[in-house]
DNA sequence: TAGTTGATCGTCT
DNA sequence: GACGATCAACTAA
């Protein structure tokens, strides 16, 4: 299997192209010595001075300061309480633009994750849905600002998904800019989320 | 199977 | 002081 790390101007693409081109590609973290891999079949494109549901939406803050950063970075972000969710920054600096990685298949180390979510490692609650994924893949506050061309959480290259098997919709969860169906998956794939 | 609710806290107003 | 880019457990039917 090549694993050849996908390079910093995959990242700078408009967002739009890189949620879809995401679908497919291979998520790696290391993780207590092992290597837990997850092929990205659900994401979510936040475009932030565009659209009002976008975290970055009222310009830079604290707290999504890392959305601005260069393409390739990690955002993630802590809500209700009690979840993680993590965002691939896209675009050049100074833009506040990301991909929300809502799901993903198992592909390898499938008992660790089971273990981080206390599951069985047949089930499909291992990583179908955005806070569920991170739990497994042990992605938290501390990961936060993690840049993808580093050795603890990257992405690596496999074939393209062809157009005609992405399903795009509304994004989940969200009242506000509801007509943009900026949600993309791969269409019968079992580990989407809803 | 659909609909409702509790958990729980960082961030912004 | 209110509210989430959520999830899972619970209820009713």
């Amino acid at each position: 299997m090549p694993l050849k790390k996908l390079p910093r101007v995959f990242y700078l693409q408009p967002t739009l192209q890189v949620a879809r081109n995401l679908l497919g590609k291979f998520l790696v973290r290391r993780l207590k010595g092992r290597l837990l891999v997850g092929k990205i079949v659900e994401v979510e494109a936040y475009r932030g001075s565009i659209d009002p549901a976008s975290h970055a939406y009222r310009g830079k803050t604290k707290r999504n300061e890392v959305m601005f950063r260069e393409g390739g970075h990690l955002y993630v972000y802590f809500t209700y309480g009690m979840h993680f969710c993590a965002n691939v920054v896209t675009r050049e600096q100074g833009i506040g633009e990301a991909v929300l990685l809502r799901a993903v298949e198992p592909v390898k180390g499938i008992d660790l994750m089971a273990r981080n979510r206390r599951k069985g490692a047949s089930s499909k609650e291992l990583t179908n849905g955005p806070a569920k994924f991170c739990q497994a893949f042990g992605i938290a506050r501390k990961e936060n600002g993690t840049d993808l061309l580093g050795d603890a959480i990257f992405i690596v290259e496999r074939n393209k998904i062809p157009r005609s098997r992405i399903g795009s919709s509304e994004r989940v969860g969200i009242n506000s800019a509801k007509e943009k169906k900026w949600r993309f998956f791969v269409k019968g794939n079992d580990w989407v989320s809803r």
